[in-house]
DNA sequence: GGACAGCTTTGAATCGATTCACGAACTGTT
DNA sequence: AACAGTTCGTGAATCGATTCAAAGCTGTCC
């Protein structure tokens, strides 16, 4: 079968350009220009080989163009989970702006863990992609590094990159927090709790940063730090049934959740197993405004992030350091917003000032 | 440059398989085969060609790989609203089924376009994925069985294979709306209104038919169908503030929503807009149990579908008709099971039956 | 009629990994 | 020492699309 020409797409498998070619009586070099450079072909024959296209049902292969242009283009989107609404979002808005270019975006999970983190960069960096997007659990500083030396530009997803020569797309989390901290002080409470985790989590150190340097600020208040494992829901529960294990005078009086799972989690709990009143007995703000804080039990007055944005933002990068790999790295930082809900200002607190629910950032119902 | 040795992987780039047979002073049949069937290279030879690996920092690239396979190891899931966290959780199971056998599952989001749902259908063509998971909008059949019989195989979602030559893994829709409606009959509603779209979705469709059978069934009895646009929390509050502008008695009594998000968005504006009591003034069930339902306002009664098991067994069943593309089809189809929750049995109306709460399914919780 | 420009088309080389028929080297037997 | 039987390693062919130097063709103009 050494000299032979390749076997007609007869029966069943997939039609090559050769075939087209043949069938359409041109070369297979006519038939590439046909796809790629239409207009430097003479009319009459890119209908010849379109028809013959469309007969054989002939598919492009990418794994091949791909294998000469050396790049592919597609983008991998690695997200620490994907259950959770904010990157979703994120990932929508990625999608969009790649879409624009024709290129796609693929997304894969690493749910927290550095080592399934690991396996989906490594295998993106099999595929080749065009560039990685990355919210990063582990250290991949160096790795990265790396892969950008090596052709595949990464930017850093709600995370600023601390001193790698790396870009990133992220929101300032400590004023994040700080903001969310400010609010519950400013209606009068004064025994703060942090509840998220891992601890090693980057986003997590700044929103407790914010606070602390929030509660830093006012007098006679106090934060504690209530580590949790992850970001679910369960999470956000299990905190919750350790603190009402609590007797009431040791209980702060107001939560930032690390986001909205971890506080809706919370506040299904305190509410439903300890009877407690939100805000009254207990307010909270979650994080990220995801659909869902305003569907809540109590509607969460939650710190919103331009989920969008930024997934669109990345992309923007990650393409432009694509095409100029010596552009040198840039950080983008935006700035949350906090929208005010009945968590925090419900009927039987005082509202921070008049209008200041609805003008912070005017919930979208 | 054309019969010059390739460039080494010197300052950039990336190594070849032939840059690593150089260094480490073999043939690259023989790395290819320290890579794919070590146990036939001689130890100290393994060991030679690793070192090598190492120190070029080589990674395969897969399109070559590929190229050379006919067929990659992703398998393509397209789904219709990532947002839906019965999706995410389907490509949840999905993955975890794919990664025992060194699968990767890649996701693309259709957003309930029928042309996306091409395009994207299009995009995994090219890139000759093993096979293709969907959970289809728009009428995919005969592209599909074509993919088919070119080799890609396809496994429809939470949908059943009407007629067409696929396999499928899905849910009862009917019974999930028979069961849900049954419920609220049994509760003593008698005006039920279906909310939920767009109609031509075959999943609206068949609840839709479980409610109506139920009713038929039921003295006095009747529903109504109420069509929304998509299935996302803006289309149950639109719907909502339908059912607000109307005069009281014109109202339906209960709600069978089409999935959580619209059960959760109409709850969010009935009761918040509209000042109804639920269930008092209104019951509603919705569809899916996603994580959220427990903890909506009112926690929702839903209708679970087992959605891990879904995705599980879709890598399953694609899977084996990779290997064996002249298996006959399959279409699986699960039971779903009612949850109830105080959207329906609250406080104010009678219980079906002791137990029946917790029985039927109990929530996580 | 011939030369030349401009437009089309050709086809061999190439990307990187895999495969497999073949040959080299080695082991053990008689 | 010769030969059969193994074990290893080799390298050319291959997958399918792209590229580009070179060849073919058409038409124009002198």
């Amino acid at each position: 079968m050494s000299h032979a020409h390749p076997s007609s797409a007869a029966s069943h498998g997939t039609a090559s350009i050769r075939d087209v070619a043949e069938l359409a009586g041109v070369s297979v070099g006519t038939v590439s220009n046909v796809l790629n450079r239409p207009d430097i072909v003479r009319p009459a024959t890119v209908e010849r080989v379109h028809a013959a296209i469309k007969e054989l049902g002939f598919v492009r292969n990418d794994a091949a163009r791909q294998l000469r242009a050396g790049r592919s283009t597609t983008i991998g989107l690695v997200v620490l989970d994907v259950r959770n609404p904010f990157f979703t979002d994120v990932a929508r808005g990625a999608e969009d702006e790649a879409g624009r270019d024709g290129l796609s975006v693929v997304m894969a999970n690493s749910d927290e863990s550095p080592e399934r983190e690991a396996t989906h960069v490594a295998y993106f960096e099999t595929q080749r992609v065009l560039g990685l997007l990355i919210s990063p659990i582990g250290d991949l500083g160096e790795r990265l590094e790396r892969l950008r030396s090596s052709g595949t530009p990464a930017v850093l997803v709600d995370r600023v990159a601390g001193g790698r020569r790396l870009s990133s797309v992220a929101v300032d989390d400590v004023e994040g927090g700080r903001v969310a901290a400010q609010h519950l002080l400013d209606l009068g409470r004064r025994r703060l709790a942090f509840v998220g985790g891992p601890a090693d989590l980057a986003q997590m150190q700044d929103r407790l940063a914010g606070v602390e340097s929030a509660v830093a600020k006012a007098e006679g208040a106090s934060v504690e730090a209530i580590e949790t494992l992850g970001l679910g829901f369960e999470d956000g529960r299990r905190a919750a049934r350790a603190l009402l294990a609590r007797h009431a005078p040791a209980r702060p009086d107001a939560l930032v959740a690390g986001n909205d799972l971890v506080a809706i989690g919370a506040l299904q709990v305190l509410m439903g197993e300890g009877h407690l009143r939100v805000p009254d007995d207990m307010a909270i703000v979650g994080y990220d405004d995801i659909d869902f804080a305003s569907a809540a039990v109590v509607p969460l007055s939650s710190v919103r992030q331009p989920r969008d944005l930024i997934g669109q933002t990345a992309v923007q990068i990650l393409r432009e350091e694509a095409e100029d790999p010596s552009l040198a790295p840039r950080n983008l930082v935006f700035k949350p917003e906090l929208v005010v809900r009945e968590s925090t200002a419900g009927r039987a607190w005082p509202r921070p000032s008049p209008g200041s629910a609805g003008g912070v950032a005017p919930a979208r119902a």
